[in-house]
DNA sequence: GTTGACTCCGTACTCGGGTACGGGGTCTAG
DNA sequence: CTAGACCCCGTACCCGAGTACGGAGTCAAC
């Protein structure tokens, strides 16, 4: 049985102490268990779940979804889980397809440019400013944030 | 030439009053003009810059890049928002790939778990416990937020 | 002349997923 | 036995784009 300290398991799965300290918080990770002296030490089971949890979130499920799977029986919650999978999907598809609208929107912009001759104001500028569009929904970044610690 | 109080141009706009005053703080809209008693009044100017922000901001620029933008000349910086407008399309394609990996990660669990049958351990969760893949990188959402406006 | 809707201004809070900091305690190698 | 690396715990802060709230002033209509 290997016994981590919570900087080990955290190197372990490839995040920061703090993060798995923060995933404690937030009730993915127990925060009380075997003890050896003052240090709480981890086993392969929480090096699992807390592997489970950043391969979940890198589908695309948050931290509060990945709670609920989390509380779902392998043996008896098949269907539940097919179920929370799909929606994910439409919900990832529905993303998909905001982003492909920006970005001919975008395109539309840029050819446009490129097909009018030089001595004409800008063409994208003078779009945004006067564009007959109704202005729908701004949307918020997917950052993407990658390997952590390691300073 | 039409006065509007905050409160009009705002629903003119279709966003909030508090969304305007929002933009004045980041220097987005200017808070100081033409007052007509005690209130502030906006002309077509402003309105149109207002839409000219959520215009851009509908494709995918964040409000510091619609800083930019409105900083540029509609006469000379041709080139300028070309680049702009190209690197945004770049940005979006590769939120694009992203999602569209996690669509085909998403669909083979699904697909799995639709052929084992039926007294097996749940294949998604038993995937997202074991998973070999190296834990990659997580992502944040790209909420979509609609209409503002109208409690 | 008062009611109700609106404006002004400032500060503080929201959400999500962490990161940073600081003062202590502890463990281990040299 | 001491230095340096690590742990514990709590609190506060970051980002982006707003939203909420509260007190005070003001305006238009009735």
């Amino acid at each position: 049985m290997n016994d981590l300290t919570i900087g080990a398991l955290a190197k372990s799965a490839g995040v920061g102490v703090e993060t798995v300290r923060y995933y404690q918080r937030r009730g993915l990770l127990s925060p009380n268990g075997a003890h050896k002296g003052a240090f709480r030490v981890y086993g392969n089971d929480e090096l699992a779940r807390l592997r489970f949890i950043r391969r979940a979130q890198s589908l695309g499920f948050s931290l509060d979804e990945v709670a609920d799977l989390l509380a779902l029986d392998e043996e008896t919650d098949r269907e539940r889980a097919r179920a929370f999978a799909q929606s994910k999907i439409a919900d990832v598809e529905s993303r998909i397809r905001q982003l492909t609208e920006m970005r001919s929107a975008l395109q539309g912009l840029v050819s446009c440019c490129e097909h009018t001759e030089a001595p004409a104001p800008c063409p994208i500028l003078h779009a945004l400013a006067n564009s007959p569009e109704p202005p729908p929904a701004p949307q918020g970044k997917a950052r993407t944030r990658s390997a952590r610690q390691a300073p």
